[in-house]
DNA sequence: CACTCTGAGTTCCTTAAGGGAACTCCAATT
DNA sequence: AATTGGAGTTCCCTTAAGGAACTCAGAGTG
């Protein structure tokens, strides 16, 4: 269905949209990051069709988010997140926290997140990271930065 | 294209993608974000199909993200953030920091942005909610939590 | 050595979603 | 009475997602 390249806005919102945009990527970075790398694993626990899984990975592995890593002689091997894509995880901890407070319901969150440093069970907060204050939609203001459009 | 209904999983992740997931929702809801908030207005600045933007428009709706408001005595109205969908901002600039850091290149990052509490140029850091120190990738451990699946 | 198993994809077909342009509707203005 | 402008609808075309069956190569088994 053609469909719009978002990679080319001059928007990093809509740049990151092209990398892990499509319908299921999100949910295979977090599958990876969880330690379901491999593609039969994948195929059944997210109940993808085969062929989109091997598009989704292609895509993955050409934005540089996952690397294939041979585990055996055989023509085998796993996906792991590159560096780059294991800080997109930070986005699908935002988004987990989204999740868990707006539509998890009465059954409460499916998943729970506890933070090595305290030991506690926990959830992400934004922060300002040159002065620690919190920072959400209210407290900035966007201007124009060196890679706006012309 | 049929495609695999994402909020019945039981998975935050994907529960939010049934929400802003589709193509254009969360270019949308930055517009919105940022003042463009009417539909010729988006329809022109995002250069998106108007049967897609009603159709997306429809369903921010539906998902108590964005309200309808009237403006006029005309059957006029313009878009506004709900409480619930100001809060997937914090989503949106998650997003745009992985976009500057990872996709801006040479040109460096198209909007920069300033934190009012402490006036600079900043961006997003993710902190445990609890205990105020970084929380990323490897700083966790997903523990089931009283909504898993069965 | 033939047979089977398994991981990892391909291929093919059907259905439905995105793009684009033209069309509709309605209240206010000229 | 005619025009304007915001806010959608409608229609057609193209292409992506689902799903099931098929392929392929190397290992293990009898």
């Amino acid at each position: 269905m053609q469909r719009t390249n978002f990679g080319e806005m001059a928007c990093s919102i809509a740049r990151t949209i092209d990398v892990i945009g499509e319908p299921w990527s999100p949910l295979i970075l977090r599958d990876v990051w969880v330690g379901i790398s491999r593609f039969d694993q994948l195929q059944a626990d997210l109940g993808i069709s085969r062929k989109v899984l091997t598009e989704r990975l292609n895509h993955l592995i050409d934005q540089g988010v996952l690397e294939r890593h041979p585990y055996d002689n055989r023509p085998r091997h796993e996906y792991r997140l590159t560096t780059k894509g294991a800080e997109l995880v930070d986005l699908l901890m935002v988004m987990a926290g989204w999740g868990d407070r707006w539509l998890a319901g009465e059954a409460g969150p499916p998943v729970l997140y506890r933070h090595h440093a305290c030991g506690e069970i926990s959830h992400v907060d934004l922060r300002c990271a040159h002065c620690g204050e919190p920072m959400h939609a209210g407290d900035i203001d966007p201007l124009p930065g060196p890679g706006a459009a012309v």
